[in-house]
DNA sequence: GTGAAGGTTCCAATCTTTTCGAACCAACCG
DNA sequence: CGGTTGGTTCGAAAAGATTGGAACCTTCAC
């Protein structure tokens, strides 16, 4: 096993966990919108899959760890996907996935 | 001034504050709407206007305080209105409200 | 190589929510 | 009047969320 083992799961390159869209709640996504910050990134990411870096335009000088904070709780929430894209991650928002399991969530709330 | 005053505004008679519709805000309400408890509630005040004593009639022995705080976050955030009614207060959802202030939304998630 | 950019985890500090007992009052019933 | 029911606030404890620095790794550019 190589020395780097303890970090194969945190490297920006490697794939982190997603929920399957079964098995995921209704309150969880709803408390990931209920926080601006992360609303701000959903309604950046509705728009089509965007670079990490590029994310966040809109709040420039948040620190990395927080960013990386609020996305992992969008991640987990089953709201966007993260996948490794070269030296970052793409970040999508699971919109087709989403409507079928709660049809019209995320339309009215992007509408609003 | 009556020595009753302290109590005046605390009193189950009493009318309690609810925003104006304009002023309630998205994320309040998805946080409002993120707790189970809160959401069940919800559920059950969607059907038509509950008296407080008979909803969460799912959750039979949750104590009265906290049963209040939850109708408060729930007040507060703009989803129900909360009125006296002879010895206690009758719950009913700012349906129609809501669904002009963020269309879709409440039908959304109660359909969920 | 070396260096910078991009991103994660760990940790600790802080802030916010949640939960529930206690004290209290109004309304209703006998 | 005296007891019960319904419901609020306050306060404190416990649990959870947020924030940001530090350490660390990879990939890319030079």
């Amino acid at each position: 096993m190589s020395p780097l083992f303890k970090y194969y799961r945190t490297m920006a390159t490697y794939e982190l966990e997603h929920p399957e869209i079964a098995d995921v709640t209704l309150t969880d996504v709803l408390f990931a919108l209920s926080d601006p910050a992360r609303l701000e990134i959903v309604r950046e990411v509705a728009a089509g899959p965007l670079d990490m870096a590029a994310c966040g335009a809109t709040n420039p000088d948040l620190p990395k760890s927080t960013k990386s904070h609020l996305m992992k709780v969008l991640r987990e929430a089953g709201i966007v996907r993260n996948v490794p894209n070269g030296r970052g991650r793409l970040v999508s928002l699971r919109k087709d996935e989403l409507d079928a399991r709660f049809p019209g969530l995320l339309d009215s709330v992007l509408g609003a």
